[in-house]
DNA sequence: TTGCCACCATACGCTAAAGTATTGACAAGC
DNA sequence: GCTTGTCAATACTTTAGCGTATGGTGGCAA
């Protein structure tokens, strides 16, 4: 388990994550998280075809002679930044939502994280496109059970019979996969802020149960 | 005079008639709309990248020194393939809805539309996938602006106000979409047919206006 | 028959991107 | 200060797929 560590070279240690593309812009030597999360950043913007390692090598200063050195190929690297966001995308969605007991705050709250946080969106989004690859598609399943199972559960606490949590919560999650193809990527329908907000008002009080 | 030799599968002439993939078996020479028809077959199997010219030639039993005396480049084929998809499913799903008078029906229909059809939502899934494309863009840009208008024009008819209808044509069709891209490409959840009748079902209570 | 035209085959060129082989630089420990 | 291990640069090979150049064939008109 050899990443998150620079043993014999103790730089800056940065332990903290780097959101922004930055950071490496010293003659410090590179770690295989830097790629990870180099490639990261460029499958949100452009898919998973922009992973590509001369491209990322370039941004990160190098040429992909450093590359071959942390990865055995594309796909290793691939599977290392998907892996990356696996972990990442589940302590910061499940982290922030256990947090509340309440299963109708839970739902709420979980309506307005997808309103924000643009980027794992975009990622989520992307990798969408590229289901075809044989590594992004057992991850995306399992992120998206996750997903549905924890809304089935939160439903039900909210209320709702079994099977009627089971068919809303494929229907939330559908309507939040829909509206980020559609908005994200298409660009269409194009909202304003004002009539965004009110489509998520919308949305909540028509999926999400309200009363007792 | 006319039938020396003429092959008994019918040469054509101009083959408007051929909806499948088979019919070119002998050895009729081809139209630009086979290389269409075919495209978009190969498109709704593998994807985008799936329109590659020596496959698809391939597949019709011809070398690509054919594929480039109809068509100027890949782009040409992919652009006519998509007018051919547009015009295809324009009077594929509307004809049949404009049908129906009682906009209730309607939306219930459309509904029902969505659960047959594979091939025609296997398309538009993959377009969703390439969006990158720009040719891809517009076109994808244009139908779904369509369907969403249609979806609100009918909302509305069937009594919503109109910001409500507005939100809600986006909230169907957004899960229209997500459920494409969850059932259809990654097979994610697993639904056997009642489970999918009863989220059918579900689906229509919650989002299809019922009384008057 | 002749010759043209529509359609197709063959062979080649070109480019992008992955992957390989080899060499170089530089800090750390002996 | 010499070696070693780590990271990186350079040059190369390979592959896939688009596109081109050119020549071939079969039917049809004159």
């Amino acid at each position: 388990m050899g990443f998150v560590n620079t043993p014999e070279y103790g730089k800056g240690e940065d332990g903290i994550m780097n959101t922004s593309v930055s950071a490496i812009t010293e003659k410090n030597r590179l770690t295989s998280s830097d790629w990870q999360q180099a490639a990261l950043d460029a499958l949100s913007e452009g898919g998973l075809q922009n992973i590509a390692i001369e491209m990322i090598a370039k941004s990160l200063g190098v040429t992909k002679g450093s590359f071959y050195w942390h990865f055995e190929s594309r796909d290793a690297l691939i599977q290392a930044a998907l892996e990356l966001w696996e972990s990442q995308e589940q302590e910061q969605v499940f982290g922030k939502l256990d947090a509340l007991p309440d299963p109708q705050a839970r739902l709420t709250a979980l309506i307005a994280l997808v309103a924000e946080e643009l980027k794992a969106h975009k990622i989520y989004s992307e990798l969408l496109k590229a289901i075809d690859h044989p590594l992004v598609k057992p991850v995306l399943a399992r992120v998206s059970q996750r997903r549905i199972d924890y809304l089935t559960a939160s439903l039900r606490q909210a209320g709702l019979p079994r099977k009627t949590a089971q068919s809303r919560a494929i229907l939330v999650y559908a309507s939040y996969v829909g509206f980020l193809q559609l908005n994200l990527q298409l660009g269409t329908p194009k909202l304003s802020h004002a009539e965004f907000e009110q489509y998520v008002a919308h949305l909540t009080e028509t999926l999400i149960p309200s009363g007792g």
